[in-house]
RNA sequence: GGUCCCAUCGUCUAGCGGUUAGGACGCCGGCCUCUCACGUCGGUAACGCGGGUUCGAUUCCCGCUGGGACCA
């Protein structure tokens, strides 16, 4: 049998990180196998679905490189076109009696369950109308054709469902705690749980894997498949991931939305990595290819307890994967955030494969690395005063003079090599040491004490703007006090 | 409240009866060095508690405690 796994978002906000991993796990697990791994829509809520979110999901899903074989934009993959079927599922186990109206009301069966929870008894539905006589062909609820009720599940009242979960172990549910579940609402609306079955019925979804939080809503959901019929699928809940704070991580609290990570210049593999390494693992490894990845995912790798969330070490991830790239990509890929920081974008790629080459050991996103080459995208410095005034000092104006002649004596292609030996005729001229000029003319050049290597920072730049730069920096030099 | 799930360093985790309890992030320190990084070497830090089972429990069983989810 071919595996067949699926991730159903719904498109009511943003596609957050807790969320996509389920999908990853879901997708990996399909790769691994072989199989078909399937997106579906889960836009039954029409209220809060918007085109804006299931866009971002798409987008999310594509830049995370989670390729899905069957879904979006074939509209059979949107639960809002499979109304039909949900009915029509209904009206069938209405007619085999294996749902029934229920007439009771919502306001009703709210005082029964205040009622109950006074009297400390457990709050489920009371099976009022369970035994209630109804026409075989009864239809299907219609508020405007006064068809106020809402059809119920008839779920077994004695015996076990045994989930024999691939990740949790086996849970065992004593029937007589599943109360009869609403697989359609008085609106005429199907449930999750009942759409969910549904599709995964339909789309002989043969593993579903999605986050704990519906291990509980399990065993009525393969009931369900039993009154269908059908044998349910295998499944594996993975354990939530939490905030640092120990909260799930919600939608509503924003900067865990996966396209927030991309604008913070996070690489979709370090995310990836990120992700798949929390909640599963493969001995001490920690850094896999997405090759590896689908080669060692199993469920028996994942954990059974919630892990919570630590930017820090995506975040080193993220360090790992900016150094391991090749310059030309990373260059490429630094191109809309220059933009973004409002620098001119240079025209030259060379040039800035050269620049990115002196940078991407040091900064851990590609926000941090434009940040970090603001010296070498405009020429309007920025010095820094404390550094002006530790290392720009009268002593040093000769010596720096005299490097911006040597420099310019230097013809136009002048590599780092060269700007090296040019520095050392200065060093050697006035006896000193490298650090006494590396600092002063850093901070000429880059307005702080902190960059690359001082060569590294001329060859970039280029001897015409060192000098100009050098010339410069001289008038922020005090007058020698004699 | 009922049901279900979970429990190893601060965090992610390895462990699947006998280990000096391993790795990674973070943090701290050494080395390297023109600054900052990178790199490298080292250090800090954990089996929630109580009962069993066993010659021996981090590991198996039960209870407790503490988290979480679902049901509304």
């Amino acid at each position: 049998m071919t595996v067949r796994t699926r991730y159903a978002p719904s498109p009511t906000g943003a596609l957050h990180i807790g969320n996509v991993r389920s999908g990853l796990f879901a997708y990996l697990f399909a790769r691994h196998n072989g199989g078909a791994f399937i997106l579906r829509i889960d836009d039954t809520d029409q209220e809060r679905s918007t085109a804006e979110s299931l866009k971002e999901i798409l987008e999310s899903l594509e830049w995370l490189g989670i390729n899905w074989d069957e879904g979006p934009p074939d509209p059979r993959y949107f639960q809002s076109h499979r109304l039909d079927r949900y009915r029509q599922a209904a009206k069938r186990l209405l007619a085999e009696r294996k749902a029934y109206p229920c007439y009771c009301s919502a306001e009703e069966l709210e005082a029964k369950r205040r009622q109950a929870e006074r009297e400390r008894r457990k709050p489920g539905y009371d099976g009022k109308c369970r035994e209630l006589p109804f026409a075989a062909d009864l239809a299907l609820p219609d508020r405007a054709a006064d068809r106020n009720y809402a059809v119920r599940f008839r779920a077994p009242r004695e015996g076990q469902t045994v989930v024999e979960d691939l990740v949790k172990g086996r849970a065992v549910f004593d029937n007589r705690e599943l109360d009869d579940l609403i697989i359609v609402r008085s609106d005429g609306l199907p449930t999750y749980n009942f759409a969910t079955v549904v599709d995964d019925a339909d789309f002989r979804i043969t593993h579903v894997v999605r986050g704990d939080d519906h291990l509980a809503n399990t065993p009525r959901q393969m009931q369900i498949f039993h009154a269908l019929e059908l044998t349910p699928p295998a499944y594996a809940h993975l354990p939530m991931v939490l905030r640092r704070d120990g909260q799930k991580l919600s939608k509503r609290h924003g900067h865990t939305s996966v396209l927030a990570y991309r604008e913070a210049g996070y690489l979709p593999e370090a995310l990836v990595n990120y992700l798949a390494r929390l909640g599963w693992s493969h001995g001490d490894q920690e850094i896999f290819s997405r090759r590896e990845l689908i080669e060692y995912f199993d469920f028996g790798g994942c954990g059974k307890s919630a892990g919570i969330f630590n930017p820090e070490k995506l975040l080193w991830l993220n360090f790992h994967y900016l150094k391991e790239r090749p310059l030309a990509e990373l260059a490429r890929e630094a191109r809309p955030f220059i933009e973004k920081r409002g620098y001119a974008v240079p025209g030259d790629e060379s040039w800035l494969e050269r620049m990115v080459a002196t940078l991407h050991e040091r900064a851990k996103t590609l926000v941090e690395l434009v940040d970090f080459a603001r010296f070498y995208l405009t020429d309007e410095i920025a010095h820094d005063p404390k550094a002006v005034a530790k290392f720009l000092t009268p002593k040093i104006a000769e010596p720096l003079a005299a490097l911006a002649g040597e420099i310019e004596g230097l013809d136009g292609a002048a590599d780092e090599a060269a700007f090296r030996t040019a520095f050392e005729r200065v060093l050697a001229r006035y006896g000193l040491r490298l650090g006494d000029l590396a600092q002063p003319v850093r901070v000429c050049l880059t307005g702080g004490t902190v960059s690359p290597g001082i060569f590294e920072v001329m060859a970039v730049l280029g001897g015409k703007r060192t000098v100009e730069r050098l010339r410069k920096a001289e008038r922020l030099i005090p007058r020698a006090a004699s």
